[in-house]
DNA sequence: CCTCGATAGTACGGTTGACGATATATTTCG
DNA sequence: CGAAATATATCGTCAACCGTACTATCGAGG
């Protein structure tokens, strides 16, 4: 799942809205980095409800203009909570990795072995060695 | 960026990595679930170095078969912390829109105001009978 | 001996999803 | 009267990813 779509079922979460208030709500929720495009917008929620993960709340019709609120159904809301929880995993497991990188005064076997590939590790021990 | 390429950045900043260990690195950093394919990594590998993210750090020939080895650039790490506080960001979002959601029998008040200290929550519940 | 699986890289075609541009229509405000 | 905001929709394009297949070496097992 790419951050608009991301971004689109996390606004709906609080509560349903229509195509124009979820671009002010998505620029919102992503501190004004993600301003979603008509086109990017509307895809998405075509390709959302044929998922399953929202559905159509109803439909409003002000001074002539159609207004068409989605929310998120109950498998959405599921999606979310699982995609919530790997992008923490991912932001976790990188910043560990930079940590690792940045301290200079550690030696490198402490800091490369373990997940290595085997084989390569005993070859690079051995070039370290050499 | 996309999941896999922040995958093969996570993994390059331990350590200079080759397209076959960047395979395994990234399946294990991402607990199995991300298995990159050929296609994927030498496509994301070679825009990675045109965008100066990540270099080449040496190549090594191990019987007969090339192994060309990539580092994580200063800038790719500075990308990739950016990156990761992104996603930390995104997924705490998520996670408290999915919080106001959920309880389905709870007043809008005792919604708004559950999780405001006392003091607080009188002034705000103040406001909104005003 | 020969196949299978792991290691290692390259090439190519297809699909998805996001994006920019554009069209349309109404209300509100200066 | 015109600009900006509100509101939905479509089109063509492109980046990124995916599957698959091809090349090649090596060790293990049948």
């Amino acid at each position: 799942m790419h951050e608009p779509t991301f971004l689109v079922l996390t606004a709906l979460a609080a509560q349903p809205l229509h195509g124009y208030g979820l671009i002010q709500a998505v620029a919102q929720l992503s501190d004004g980095d993600v301003r979603l495009r008509a086109g990017t917008l509307y895809g998405a929620l075509d390709r959302l409800t044929e998922q399953g993960l929202i559905e159509i709340d109803h439909e409003e019709a002000v001074d002539g203009r159609l207004r068409r609120y989605y929310r998120l159904s109950d498998s959405g809301a599921a999606a979310l909570a699982v995609q919530a929880e790997r992008l923490q995993r991912r932001a976790t497991v990188a910043q560990s990795q930079l940590r690792r990188r940045a301290v200079p005064g550690m030696s490198f076997g402490a800091r490369a072995l373990g997940w290595l590939p085997t084989g390569l590790a005993r070859r690079t021990a051995l070039e370290v060695s050499a």
